[in-house]
This record gives C-alpha cells, structure tokens and sequence, in this order.
DNA sequence: CTGAAAGCGCTTACAG
DNA sequence: CTGAAAGCGCTTACAG
C-alpha cells in the first residue's frame, strides 16, 4: 500500500458507492447489514482511516472545541481540563489546547489560530474584561465562547465558576462552629481577584458571628520572603488557633512555621487551645491535600464539575443563564 | 457579510489571483509590496480568517501534533505539556490533548483519533510496552511517534525521560554529605515503577557511602492510612534525621506527623540531631515548594525541559538517539 | 512576479 | 437502500 486509502479504495473494495460507505461511516442513512458488513471488511483490509478534515471542509462541523487558559500547571483549571474532557470523549469531541498569558495580543492570536482550525465551540479560563473583546470575534465567526473561571463574573457571557466567596464563608463559619474566635486569612498575592473574594467571605462571616476582621491577620504572599510573615505572625499573636490558607503551598510554610515554635496542627477545634493546637482549612484538591486529610481540613472547587458543565452548555448551546455557579466542597470529614 | 470570506473573496477583493493570495499567506513565492499591501488590505476589510481544514487537506500537513498523558493534573506531565506548548507556539503548531487511562483500548482509540485528525506528531506519555503497539499503527500512517516518561525505556522508540535514580541518589548523597546517618525513604504507591528507580538510587547511595539500606526505613503510601505509618516511623525510630519524600502530598503529610511529634523541620544537617530536627528533600515542583524552600530541599525533574526536547525532536525528526535522558535539578539553595 | 486549473478526501442534496 | 456528481477552501505544479 503506497497511498493512504480514502473512502474511494473502500467503496471499490466493497463493491458499493462512496455515498454508501460515507453513510454507513456516520450512521446517518439506513444501510443493510450485509453492506455495512461489507464495508468494515474493506476498512480492516485496506486499513482505512477517515479523514476528518476532509469531513470538516465539506460538512462545516468539526467535533473539536479549542480551549484557553493561562497555566495548565494551575490545579484548578487542569482540573477543569480533565472535567471537559470527560465530557467531550463522550461526544466524540476533541481538545485543542492553548495556553495564553492572557495579554490583548496572545489571546487574540490564541482565537485566531482556533478559528483557523474552525473549532466548533472556544472554553476561556479568564473572568477578565479583556473577554469582552474575544466574544466580539467569536460572534462574527458564529462560535460559542464560554468562560470558567475562579472568580468575577463578565457581562453577558455565559460563566462558569466557582464560588470563592461562599467558600471561605463556610469555612470560616465552619471554624468558628468549633469555638475559634481568633482566625487568620493566609496566602495568596494580593493583586488576585480570588483572593479578594475569599477575603471577603472570610471577613463577612466573621462579621455575622460578631467576630472583628482585622487586617493584621490577612497576611499575602506576594514574595516568597513572605513565609517569614507568617511565623512572625505565629510569634506576635500567639492566640490565633485557627487558618484559612489560600493554597496548599501556604499550607505548607504554615505548618513549618507553626513546627518551628512547637505548635502542632490538628482538628480538635478550640478545645486544644492550651495544647497549642492550631486548626488549618485550605483551599486544595484531593491529590494535594489527602494524605494529610485527617489533620487539615480543604476547601474543594470543584475544577472537574465547571469543565463539565462548562462543556454540556457547550455542546448544547443549552443555558441561557448569563452564569453558572457552582458550589464549594467543603471536605472536613 | 453572509458567508465566511474564502481566499476567493480576497483576491477579488485585492484584484489579484487566488495563487498570489495564497502565496503571499505562506510566504512562499516573491510577492510584490505592493500586492501584499493590497492582500493585507482586503484580509482586513473582509474579516478573513484561513481555513487551516482545506489547507492541510489539500497540502498533506498539519502543523497539529498530538499528545497523550494520562492525567493531566499530574504536575509532572502538566509540566510537560507547558514545555512542548513552549516549543510549539513558535513553530505556529498546536496541540490536541487526549487523556488516557493507557490500557490498549483507549490507548488506541486515542491513536486513532488523532490519525483521523492527520496530526504530524505524537507525544506519548507512557513508558510502557503498551507503546509498542501503538508505534506499529502510527509507523504504518508515518507519523513520528515521541515517548515522554518518568521511568523506565523502551526498545527502538525514541524516549525523552527524568532520571528517578539519579535524582533520588544525588539528593541521598546531599543528606549524607550533611552528616546525616538515618535516612528513610517515604510514599509512593509500592507498584510504581518510578518509585522502584527512586529507591534503587536511595539504596545506592547508601551503600555507596558505607550505610545500610533498611526496608523498613522506606514506605509506601499505598492507602490514606498509611500516614499513621509515617508517624508510626517516626516514633519507633526516633534516630532517623533525613527523609527522601516521593511527592509533595509525603512531604506534608511527613511534617504534620513529624510537628505530631514535636519534631521540627529545617536544613540544620545532622549537627541539630539534638534539636530533634528532621531535613527532608522532596521531589517536587516549584510551585508546590517555593514558600517552603528555606525549610525543605527538592528535586525537580524538569519536566519542562522534558517536555521541550519531546517537541523539538518531533518537529525536526532530529535525534537518532533512542534515549534522552534529562537530569534533574536538585534545589538545596 | 502572477494566473488558470486540477485536485486533496470527504458529504450531501438529488435522483432513482 | 444505493449511485453519480458537485463542491467545501485551499495549495501547487505549470505556464507565462
């Protein structure tokens, strides 16, 4: 076999019309058994593959959907990758994947290049006002664009996204449920617009149980030397028993610093205040945090449930909501 | 503007042939200034995006390639994946990402996929025997085939890999270099072939330097519980100053149950022994690490760098090597 | 430096 | 249930 086989080979070899073999391909006109018989015969001899550009040119749909975001590094939307997908295997789709840093210019030449490769839908990691911009194109070209992101919502355009604020909110109310009346927000960069909205959630809960929200305990992490903070922290308010930490890397140098000055983490609640304890809930996911599930509790996003439906509303040009929210989970076990 | 602008369109549009346009687009022929003004002017006016379908339709390449990976949010292979978009985006190639569980029928189902997509290149995350099936079928569509990989080789398919035993040996010296005499190796799930390259360096070392290498000094992390085996260690041999942690979920999970303890973490070397200090190195990737390295060493497998040398070999077919090996960075500061 | 024309491999009315 | 034929939007010899 010299040349590719095309649909032509296998219609000759199974002695029927390339209309035939194109039919019984895609299923879509009533063809005998026997033929369709013949045809996956011909397909195993010649070793026919189908050539999806070809189909594309010809029919204008693709079954391949382009999404963009900024670090698929980042735990949340590799989690949101890995939930698009699921439901795209399923629909026969496929995944272009970009990776932009988000300025005007590389995201534009990331949507230029999907609608190049005519993508049948675009999925942008960014709440953004830049967003703005890349719909406008995205109409012109008629491709449905939606958004997932942490935070922020963009006008408009169908969001999908966690809720951040309802998050630290519970997990805040969580804490003090167990008697913690002295808590402190850490980590993150304070230029983050997540970050401000856990904040937020951190601060009101605090607020509705009659707790004061002081600044001195929100503490970023803008530079690595910030880790020192957060023991300078430990050390100044020795009375803090409890965290909401913005990742698990903040986690982490939380808890060597609390080692260092020989306070130990746990979830006894306020109850071991004299133990020195102090109790941790992260925001994470499972990989990050479950060997360790059992003395710090997490704040999951759900990165995996917005690709999903992130990709359903896709695929089904279904909701007409201007946002989706979902839900954190908050695994305290 | 009712139809999508065609490369017919534009050179109406700019008074010249479809063959000028087309030309000027790739940048083949010597076209005039003038005429690319004139085309540059219409592609403006009309909106005109190429149709990367029929172009790679009628010229026989893609500039797509593909890559498979297991799980996506494994920062290893996500590290991967950002050094072959590295690559990439400056050739103006793009990627389809397919995840696969690497057993033999998704696997081929992925393979297939991307032929049907006539992608000009396959990254493989897997260095298992499994890939000898699939080099057969993308040998037979020509399509040059890379495999990326923790672990392990594979006869006659190019392979751009980390060096586990090296990076696990080089950081056991370290420890050893700093006085250390009881080092214990922690996590990993027992059937990891990863794992058993890692160990096998650990051992090495040890016994390079005149140390013993104890079995039960190295545990797995099979199931959650096993934390408490992490403790459990640390209580029953309170000599151990040094660990070698598999990933950054050991190391917290290590720290907490090390803080359990009253056991601090720093890289004071052995010389703290009284302190009842432990060091640790961890492998690891710098986000997981970066608060905590002033406490904690790691190794970074560069799976970046893997990533680039997979992309590069790819496009310019080069390496006649069966095997790159990348060596890790160790990162003690 | 530019143009007319064939053809990549498929899908899809249309006609039977 | 099946066939003959047009055409999706491009690239690329070939001829000037």
């Amino acid at each position: 076999m010299m040349r590719k086989p095309t649909i032509n080979d296998v219609a000759k070899h199974a002695n029927v019309s390339v209309t035939t073999v194109s039919l019984a391909l895609s299923g879509k006109g009533r063809i005998s058994e026997i033929t369709i018989k013949k045809i996956n015969e011909a397909i195993q001899e010649l070793g026919y593959v189908r050539n999806k550009n070809a189909a594309t040119l010809r029919s204008g749909h693709s079954a391949v959907i382009g999404v963009i975001v900024h670090d698929i590094r980042d735990p949340f939307y590799a989690g949101i990758i890995t939930g698009i997908n699921e439901v795209l295997v399923e629909q026969e789709y496929i995944i272009f994947l970009l990776q932009s840093d988000m300025t005007s210019a590389g995201l534009f030449k990331c949507v230029n290049s999907l609608i190049e490769q005519d993508v049948s839908g675009i999925i942008l990691g960014s709440g953004g006002q830049i967003a703005h911009e890349i719909k406008t194109i995205t109409d012109k070209h008629k491709i449905p664009l939606i958004l997932v992101s942490q935070s922020s919502s963009v006008d408009n355009i169908l969001l999908v996204r966690s809720d951040n604020r309802l998050g630290a909110k519970l997990a805040t109310e969580y804490l003090i449920s167990k008697g913690h009346r002295q808590i402190a927000y850490l980590g993150g960069r304070s230029d983050s617009l997540t970050r401000a909205e856990r904040v937020a959630g951190f601060a009101n809960a605090l607020t509705k149980h009659g707790l004061k929200f002081k600044t001195e305990w929100v503490v970023a992490d803008d530079y690595p030397e910030q880790l020192g903070n957060f023991e300078q922290l430990l050390k100044q308010y020795p009375n803090i028993t409890a965290f909401l930490c913005h990742d698990t890397s903040t986690t982490l140098a939380l808890i060597l610093g609390a080692s260092k000055l020989g306070r130990s983490i746990g979830k006894g609640g306020n109850t071991s205040y004299f133990e020195q304890q102090i109790e941790i809930f992260s925001f994470g996911t499972q990989s990050e945090i479950y060997l360790a599930k059992n003395l710090i509790s997490y704040i999951d996003n759900q990165p995996i449930e917005i690709g999903r439906q992130a990709a359903n509303n896709l695929l089904n040009s279904g909701s007409t909501l201007p946002e989706i929210v979902i839900e954190p989970r908050l695994i305290t076990e």
